[in-house]
DNA sequence: TATTGTTATACTCTATAACTATA
DNA sequence: TATAGTTATAGAGTATAACAATA
């Protein structure tokens, strides 16, 4: 992996302030994920999607249709399948009918895949709590409030531009 | 593009704050990129890492090797050359020899690719500028002055893993 | 021998659109 | 007609490894 020496170079002009504050954030974000994907290749041979399939799954242990995966996971729902292809395919996840519509599937962790996702989110916690360590409690506070500002606004601009609200 | 609802549904245990500031950071990051990877293709027909190289370039007036290219990217160098293929067929940059080294090229942008880089640029300004105004002046300070730390401890997690200093 | 850059290849992730089956 | 999900396809983005030319 390369060092992360001059993604700030775009930033150039009048507005200087906005653009530097975003390519940092951006910065930080690629260089947290890719130890992340990597470490979850290494040691899990997965994926991150497929981690956050998972982690969803283990949020709602009745199980998440493919719509409402594909809505949270912010992916269509091609995607959403060919995931959820593989992790049955390994037994980590299992298909269940919906009562009531035929159309439909309840997707949920197996046994397997509730100790696997275990193992993964354990190991995954400490990769975040490396990532962050150099920062006091109070900094994680305070970023963690400035940065709830910053996914409001986005979420209002997305909400402005496709009116699509969730079910 | 779908809302995204419960990425936030990873962080589970007892450090859920540095989780769930991770996976703050990590949405904020992501819908503010999946805006502009959409407005760079549909308004400029290109991509986010094209538009990286480009701004580089901007940078480097004088040009800069493909290895070097590699290195502020972040990414391996095939992928430099393919990017670079395309940015040439279009005029957008040319490749020029270095003095004493046969081996390597200074790639550098046209005077095209100044003009088309400068249009992108500004609409870039643009969008970011839209996606941090729900916040005041102060709070962007704070957010850069908090992120320069989160950023710098990353550097240092990856000088210790691979310790490949900066030529 | 090491380095610069290219080529070839493969894989993951993604979006789009056409499709099946149910509603 | 509309919806849930699948399939097929194409393209972005990436890494790896083998390679040629030069140092």
């Amino acid at each position: 992996m390369n060092a992360p020496l001059d993604l700030e170079a775009r930033a150039h002009s009048e507005h200087a302030q906005e653009l530097r504050l975003w390519l940092r954030l951006l910065t930080c974000s690629q260089l947290i994920e890719k130890r992340v994907r990597a470490g979850l290749r290494e040691q899990f041979d997965t994926t991150l999607p497929r981690f956050d399939l998972m982690a969803q799954l283990e949020r709602h242990p009745e199980g998440l249709k493919m719509k409402e995966l594909s809505h949270r996971l912010m992916v269509t729902g091609g995607n959403v399948t060919g995931i959820t292809d593989q992790l049955v395919a390994e037994g980590l996840v299992e298909r269940l009918g919906v009562d009531g519509d035929r159309r439909a599937f309840r997707v949920r962790l197996t046994g397997r895949g509730h100790a696997a996702f275990a193992a993964m989110a354990t190991q995954h916690e400490q990769w975040i709590v490396d990532a962050f360590e150099g920062l006091a409690p109070r900094d994680l506070d305070q970023l963690h409030r400035l940065l709830g500002k910053v996914k409001q606004h986005q979420l209002d601009i997305n909400a402005r531009l496709d009116p699509d609200p969730i079910e």
